[in-house]
DNA sequence: GCGTGGCCTTAACACTTCTTCACCGCATGA
DNA sequence: TCATGCGGTGAAGAAGTGTTAAGGCCACGC
C-alpha cells in the first residue's frame, strides 16, 4: 500500500514535480496550497505524514505545525529556506520530526520521508490518550483517573483534552479556550480558571499532593507528564 | 534519568565541547574516537542514541552505520560535511535517522537529537537534572534535596533550574531573570536576591554550613557542584 | 409558552506569589 | 578602624490565581 502524504505549500510547480517523482516511488502525494486548506484536508482524510512549507503567505508553517500538534502526532517534515536555522530549531522544538532545506533534491526528500515514515507507528489516529493515571476516550468523551470515571461537562472535557495532547508543555489560557471551541466568542480568561478548578476537584486532585494540572503564573496551565 | 548518547568522532575537541553543552541539557555524552571503538562501546554499554561522524580515517561512518544496523535499531544521527549530499542520502537509505551538516550549532544538534529520541522511545528525553543532593524534575516542576521535596513557587523553580544547568559556574543576576522568563519585563535585580533568599531556606540551607547557593559579590550566584 | 435543570460565565473574596522598599549586617579597600 | 557599598531578609503592596456562589442562557419536556 502506498504511503499517503499531504503537501502544504503555496508553490504549485513544486507540488506537481514532487507528486510525479514520489508517485513513482510508492508515495501518493496530495497538495494543499495554504495552511487553512492543509488543516481541513487533514481533518477530512487519512494521511501517513505531512510535508510542510515554512514560508507561506497568510498562516505560516510554524503556526500550521502548532495546530497540527494540538490534535495529532502525525509525522511532519518541514521544508525550510536554506540557512534559516531559527525556523528549523523552532520547528523541531514545536514537534516537527525533520526538515529539508530548500533547494533539495527529490532523492534526498524521499530518503528523509522514508526515514520518518519508518519511525512512525502504524495506526495513526489516536482516539485514546493516556497520560500517567489519566485515560481519555475521545469519541466517547469519557475520562478516568486511576480507573475511576470522572463526570466532566463539555468544556471541561475539551480543556482536559487540550492539556493532555500537549502534556508536559504549557498551554496558554487563550489556547485552551480556542481548543474548547471558544476561540471566536469573547470570553473572560478567568473562565478558564473556574473550569480548571472544577477539573481538579473532579479528577480527584488532592490539594496536599502535587497537582495533576499545574499553574504557570501569567501564562496558563500544564498537565504533568506522569 | 539523562539520555545516554555515544559520539563516534575522531575530533577530540568537538567531543569535549559537545559533552559540556549536552550535559547541561540532560544528555550524557560518551566519546569514542574511531569506528571500531565506537562499535565495541555499543556492545558494552546501554545507549539511547548515537552521534556518528561520517568522515573518519580508517572505518568510515557509513560502514559503521551499516554494522550498527545489522544488530540494532538504535537511533543514529550522522554528522556530515556541509553540502555532501551523497553521504547524507546514502546514510538515510542505510537507516540513519537524521543528519546534521557541519558546522552546526549545539542548539540545533540538541533539538534534532531530542526529536530523534522522542520518536524512538517516548519518555527517554532527559528532563531531569541532578547536582549533588539536589534533584530537579523539569516537566513535573518538582525539586528535592536529599530525598525531601521542596515546595517552590514558579520563579523560584525557574531560577533554580537556571543555576543547576550551569552548576559550578557563576550566573549573573540578569541571566537568572532572563531564564526565568522575565528577560522582557523590567524588574529590579534585587528581586533575584529575595528569591535566592527564599530558595536557600526552602532547600534547607543551614546558615552555619556552606550554602548550596553561593553568592558572588557584584555578579550573581553559583550552585555548588556538590 | 412555560418551567426545569444543566452548563457556562461572571463577580466577589480569600489566598498565593512576585516585586519593591527599608533597614541592617558584613565584606572590602583605604 | 572606618567608610562605603553590596547582599540578606522581613514586611507591605501589587498582581495573579483558587474557589464559591449567583445569574443568564439554552435545550428539553410538559
Amino acid at each position: 500500500m502506498p504511503s499517503r502524504v499531504l503537501l502544504i505549500d503555496d508553490d504549485a510547480r513544486l507540488a506537481e514535480l514532487l507528486s510525479d517523482y514520489l508517485s513513482q516511488n510508492g508515495v501518493q502525494l496530495t497538495a494543499a496550497n495554504d495552511g487553512p486548506r492543509g488543516l481541513s484536508a487533514l481533518e477530512a482524510g487519512a494521511y501517513d505524514a505531512v510535508l510542510l512549507d515554512v514560508m507561506m503567505p497568510g498562516m505560516d508553517g510554524l503556526e500550521v505545525l502548532r495546530r497540527i500538534r494540538t490534535r495529532s502526532d502525525l509525522p511532519v517534515l518541514m521544508l525550510t529556506a536554506k540557512g534559516d536555522e531559527t525556523d528549523r530549531v523552532v520547528g523541531l522544538e514545536i514537534g516537527a520530526d525533520d526538515y529539508v532545506a530548500k533547494p533539495f533534491s527529490p532523492r534526498e526528500l524521499l530518503a528523509r520521508l522514508r526515514a520518518v515514515l519508518r519511525r512512525s507507528r502504524p495506526g495513526v489516529v489516536a482516539e485514546r490518550l493516556r497520560v500517567g493515571e489519566l485515560v481519555i476516550d475521545i469519541p466517547a468523551r469519557e475520562a478516568e483517573v486511576g480507573g475511576t470515571r470522572a463526570e466532566l461537562t463539555g468544556i471541561e472535557f475539551d480543556i482536559l483534552v487540550a492539556l493532555a495532547r500537549r502534556a508536559g508543555r504549557v498551554v496558554p489560557r487563550e489556547a485552551l479556550l480556542a481548543e474548547a471551541g471558544r476561540g471566536d466568542v469573547v470570553v473572560g480568561e478567568r473562565t478558564v480558571d473556574v473550569h480548571i478548578s472544577h477539573l481538579r476537584s473532579k479528577l480527584g486532585d488532592d490539594p496536599r499532593s502535587p497537582s495533576l494540572i499545574k499553574t504557570v503564573r501569567g501564562i496558563g496551565y500544564v498537565l504533568a507528564k506522569e
